[in-house]
DNA sequence: AACTAATCCAACCGCACCAGG
DNA sequence: CCCTGGTGCGGTTGGATTAGT
């Protein structure tokens, strides 16, 4: 694997390196140390530059090095870490004991960000994904939708468990993640329902399906703020005689103000005020916070997110645990409980009605809609929210 | 069985940082 | 302060392997 056997311009060896090579060089480094990378390879008798010896051993011949499938607890340490550091692979290796940042890098590039795509999270924000756009919205739904389910169960699952003492945090961030997910829902549903030009020649139809969801009595019920978000959005399109939708009596200065709100839930994602942090919800972020109370330097010696990075973990919040959210990872019991299944919505279900009985599903969740409610109503002061 | 596409991952590249002179 | 060598780091490459047709 890797590269082909060349010799640079210096004749030295370049490319794979031989089961020969990696017993020279440990030979070497055990008796001696590795000292000057640069003087080794010489002193050892390695037809090699110092740096290729460096990273031989440092990524795949020290003693100490772990090998073999990286556990569930490893993935939600990197992600969780990835969040708060962004791409300070040699920093996230320091807390994986045996794992090399290459080895860390590789991991994330190949495995965890595309199981972050597939819930519906941007690995570079960790935030829902924000490149859905009103002409792919149709098709991505069932991927946000498939997302927020996990969530939900996954919270279910647990609190079925009596397993919520030692996850309270974890738990809590997967419930502001739902229910997060749930407001793009929401954003994205009516930008198809309120652009003209969303580029779907289905608008109608999709309005329609999509109403006959959300008339639902027990939807009604648990989600009146959204029902009247929906309103406001359908008389903003002329609709004036509220044809569609209940609720004919709210007054103009009613629907300004709720105008106004649903903007704010998009307005910023920068001034917040009572932000959560990561560090509140992952146990390793706890014991870093411990430990900068004793060592205060410590804390940002380690964990300044990096200025490339646009996770900015410390100013943005509700960024979601990680979960186990690919299909084949779906916790045996989850499946049965799961009132969508991720497999279902990605690869099967591609109607817009199946979409929306999804959503609808998903928003009559009785234990889901507090928060929600919450931030619709609480928008009336400009506040802050993750909304990219 | 043969071919192609996708995935994996060791190794390389180039830049940045730091310490010593 | 500047220069230079050594090292660390993040991004990228490309051959090997695996999966799919």
């Amino acid at each position: 694997m890797g590269r082909t056997h060349c010799v640079d311009e210096n004749g030295l060896k370049k490319g794979p390196w031989t089961p020969e090579e990696d017993r020279i060089l440990i030979d070497y480094i055990e008796k001696r140390g590795h000292g000057s990378w640069r003087a080794l390879p010489k002193l050892a008798g390695l037809n090699r530059c110092g740096k290729s010896c460096r990273l031989r051993w440092t990524n795949y011949l020290r003693p100490d090095i772990k090998r073999g499938k990286f556990s569930e607890e490893e993935e939600q340490t990197i992600i969780y870490l990835h969040a708060v550091l962004g791409n300070k692979w040699s920093v996230i290796a320091t807390h994986l004991p045996g794992r090399t940042d290459n080895e860390i890098k590789n991991f994330w590039n190949t495995h965890l960000k595309k199981k972050l795509l597939q819930t519906g999270i941007d690995p570079v924000t960790h935030r829902p994904r924000t490149d859905l756009n009103n002409n792919n919205i149709l098709a991505n739904l069932p991927q946000l939708l498939a997302a927020a389910a996990t969530f939900s169960n996954l919270i279910m699952n647990n609190n079925n468990n009596n397993n919520t003492i030692p996850l309270d945090n974890a738990l809590k961030w997967q419930s502001d993640a739902a229910q997060f997910l749930k407001i793009q829902l929401l954003h994205n549903i009516l930008q198809v329902l309120g652009s003209p030009n969303n580029g779907s020649s289905s608008t109608a139809p999709i309005s329609m399906e999509a109403m006959n969801i959300l008339t639902r009595p027990t939807f009604l019920e648990n989600n009146s703020q959204l029902y009247e978000l929906l309103r406001m959005n359908s008389q903003l399109e002329g609709d004036s005689n509220n044809n569609n939708l209940p609720f004919p009596n709210m007054a103009p200065h009613e629907l300004t103000q709720l105008h106004s709100n649903f903007l704010n839930l998009e307005a910023s994602n920068s001034h917040q005020n009572d932000q959560l942090q990561l560090s509140d919800y992952h146990p390793l972020g706890q014991a870093m916070k411990e430990s900068s109370k004793i060592c205060p330097n410590n804390i940002n010696e380690h964990f300044t997110p990096s200025p490339s990075s646009s996770a900015n973990i410390t100013t943005s919040s509700k960024l979601p645990k990680v979960i186990p959210g690919s299909p084949d990872r779906q916790r045996p019991n989850s499946t049965a409980q799961n009132k969508i299944s991720p497999n279902d919505h990605i690869s099967n279900h591609s109607s817009t009605s199946t979409t929306f009985e999804a959503w609808g599903d998903l928003m009559d969740d009785e234990a889901s809609d507090s928060y929600l409610r919450e931030i619709i109503i609480d928008q009336a002061s400009p506040q802050s929210w993750p909304f990219a």
